[in-house]
DNA sequence: ATAGGTTCCGTACCATAGTCCGGAGTCAAG
DNA sequence: CTTGACTCCGGACTATGGTACGGAACCTAT
């Protein structure tokens, strides 16, 4: 069952065989006995290791993510949710703070448009950021 | 007119002095002479030191955030709408992703409703980022 | 004119998340 | 049964964006 090498989970998991080490020595990570020579991992390695990359797309650190995986462990939802809720509203904080950037970029673009003629104001191009 | 001192220019920006001196260091913000003994700042380094910010929230390293300036000051339009260009397509990304991973934590967060009944699978949370 | 708060400056240190290094062990193919 | 690739492991190094330290100079109020 478990088959898998190191780099071969690590590509499962689009990682490096170094990432993979270091998740292990933070504890997010198993690191499986060393039966014959080799540590071999299995699809719950991968599966972990999938979990891992989406939390952190989701904004979490991997000491959060650690915590994540104790959390399941002891299945503490109250904390799980608070977490979970925590991180919503800080996406939703960040969503809005890069689409308000978005549009300045976009305007930017626009004015900073190829030809020599009109302004491009890069110094200014946040400032309706600034001024709200 | 160049009136204030590193403190005030720095809270101005809502940030530390150290921090000021710190994009001094990286050539972001201009070291003015020290007239009589102390270096003065005025509006100018108030909306560098804000360009500075707004930037960042917009995803620019501080490294762009020196290019970015100095094509200001030559007027390079081709590349600042260049930099502006991949900077919104990178941001779109950026809010898609959080976009999908807010969903799976509301998800989340609303099988761990508080009682102990029903599921509350963590490290499966993401499962339909993963599958896609 | 002296105490205390700032400023100045270089240097050192920090957290996060990796990434690389080198030597020793192991494995699979020829 | 050797060669080349992969693994193991500890420790060092990297990038990014700061933050802290410590002594000297300076500025302000009393």
């Amino acid at each position: 069952m478990n088959s898998m090498t190191i780099s071969q989970l690590a590509k499962s998991g689009g990682v490096g065989v170094e990432t993979v080490r270091y998740y292990q020595r933070r504890g997010l990570i198993e690191t499986p006995d060393r039966g014959d020579g080799i540590r071999r991992y299995g699809d719950a390695d991968v599966r972990r290791l999938r979990f891992i990359r989406a939390a952190q797309t989701a904004g979490f650190t991997l000491e959060e993510i650690g915590e994540l995986i104790q959390l399941d462990r002891v299945d503490d939802r109250t904390r799980a949710r608070e977490l979970a809720v925590h991180r919503i509203t800080a996406i939703d904080a960040k969503i809005a703070e890069l689409t308000e950037a978005r549009g300045s970029l976009a305007k930017l673009a626009k004015s900073c448009a190829s030809g020599p003629a009109g302004p491009c104001p890069i110094l200014d191009a946040f400032d309706v950021g600034a001024k709200r």
